[in-house]
DNA sequence: ACATTTGCTTAACAGTGTTAGATTATTTAA
DNA sequence: TTAAATAATCTAACACTGTTAAGCAAATGT
C-alpha cells in the first residue's frame, strides 16, 4: 500500500506550508509580529501541531535562514556568470548582494541579524558557506601576485561585506536615505576597494 | 515647606533608578531579557510604578539611547581634542566610535538597531545629530576644494559610517572574527577613503 | 469487533507589556 | 486631634507570547 508515501508527501506539505506561512505572516506585518498562534491560524491547525514539524520557533527560523541564503546564493551567482570580465563579475555580485538585501528583505534581516533575535547557532552554516566561497573566489581572480595569501583574500572580502553590509543596515533600521547616494556610495566604494586588491 | 522639592528630588531619583536598573539588567543578562517586571524588581516597586515615570518600554529605550547618544558625543570629541592634525583627528574619532561600540555593546546596539527591535521614531534625535556634526566637520576640514559641496562630505560621512558601522555588526551579531583583521581592516579602509576626500 | 496507533485539539503554565481598581499612607483642613 | 482629600503603591486582570501535557476522536492493524 502506497498510503504510507501519499501520507510523507502530506507532512512535507505541511512543513512547507508553515515555512510559508511564517513569511507571508513576516512580510505583512514583519518580524516581531510573528507567532506560533498566527502560523497555526494561516494554516488552519492549532499550535501545538507546529511543534510536530519542527522543535520550536527558532527551527523554524533556522529553516527560513537556509533558505535565504540559498536564494542569495542563486542570485550571487546568477550575477557573476552575467558577466565575463572578473572585474565586472565582482562588481555585479556585490550589486546583487544588495539587491537581495531590499527585495528580499525579510530573509537578510533574518540571516543577517538586523533587528530581528536571530539564534546565534548559525555558525557553520554550509548554505550560507556557498555565497562565501563565490566572492571569495571572484576576489582571488583578480589578485595578480601570486601566491595568494589567504589573508590578503580574506582582508579584501571582509572589507567589502562591512562596507555593503553595513550601508544596507543602515538603510534598514534608519531607513529614509537617499538612493541616489547609496548607489554612489556602493559603486564609487566597490570600485575603490577593487583598486587596492593589488597594493 | 520645601518637601516639595525633596519629594521633586525623589521623583527624580526613582527615575534614574529605573533606567540604571534596565542598563544593568541588560548588561548582565541581554536585551531580550529585560522585562518591566525584572526592572520593578531591581528597583523595589512593582511594575505599575514604572509607569508613572514612562509612558511604557519603548520610552526607557529611548531615554536609554538618548543617553547613549550623549556618551558617544563626549568620546568622540575626546578623540578629536587629542589629535592636532586633521587627518589623524578624523582617524581617532572613528576608532573611538569603534571602541564605543564594544565598550558599551548594549548602548551600540540600542541606538543602532543590532539584533534589538528599537522603536523606529528615533529620528531627528538632537542628542544623535551631535555625534555627526562632529564627523561631518573634521571630513569637512579634509576637503580642500572649495566651496564645499554638502554632497561630497555627506558622501564620504556614508562610506566611512558604512564600513565601520557594518564591521561592527558582523563582529556583533556573528562574533568570533579576528580582532587582529579586524584592526587591519579598520585602519587601512579608514586610510583609503580619506586618500579620496579630494579625488 | 477490538486494540492500537495516529492526528489533532483543549487546557494549562510561565512569561510578556499594560491598565483599572482597590488599598494603604501621607498630607491637608477643620 | 480628627476628618477629608490626595498621593503613592499594590493586586488583579487582560490579551498576548512560546511551549507542554493530557485527552479525544478517527483511522489503522489484528
Amino acid at each position: 500500500m502506497g498510503s504510507k508515501e501519499r501520507i510523507q508527501r502530506q507532512k512535507e506539505d505541511t512543513r512547507k506550508s508553515i515555512l510559508d506561512a511564517a513569511l507571508q505572516i513576516v512580510k505583512q506585518e514583519g518580524w516581531a509580529a510573528l507567532s506560533m498562534r498566527k502560523i497555526a491560524d494561516v494554516i488552519e491547525y492549532t499550535a501545538p501541531i507546529i511543534y510536530e514539524y519542527f522543535s520550536n520557533k527558532e527551527g523554524i527560523l533556522f529553516e527560513l535562514t537556509k533558505q535565504g541564503y540559498v536564494h542569495l546564493g542563486i542570485k550571487v551567482k546568477a550575477a557573476r556568470d552575467s558577466k565575463e570580465n572578473a572585474e565586472e563579475q565582482l562588481e555585479a555580485m556585490w550589486l546583487a548582494y544588495w539587491d537581495f538585501a531590499f527585495e528580499e528583505k525579510e530573509y537578510y534581516q533574518l540571516m543577517y541579524g538586523v533587528q530581528v533575535n536571530c539564534c546565534e547557532l548559525y555558525t557553520k552554516m554550509p548554505e550560507a558557506e556557498y555565497t562565501t566561497d563565490l566572492f571569495y573566489d571572484a576576489i582571488e581572480k583578480l589578485i595578480t601576485k601570486l601566491p595568494i595569501s589567504e589573508d590578503i583574500s580574506c582582508l579584501k572580502y571582509y572589507t567589502f561585506w562591512s562596507l555593503i553590509h553595513g550601508l544596507i543596515s543602515i538603510n534598514l533600521v534608519q531607513k529614509g536615505a537617499n538612493d541616489e547616494i547609496n548607489q554612489q556610495i556602493l559603486r564609487s566604494a566597490i570600485k575603490a576597494i577593487i583598486k587596492t586588491i593589488n597594493d
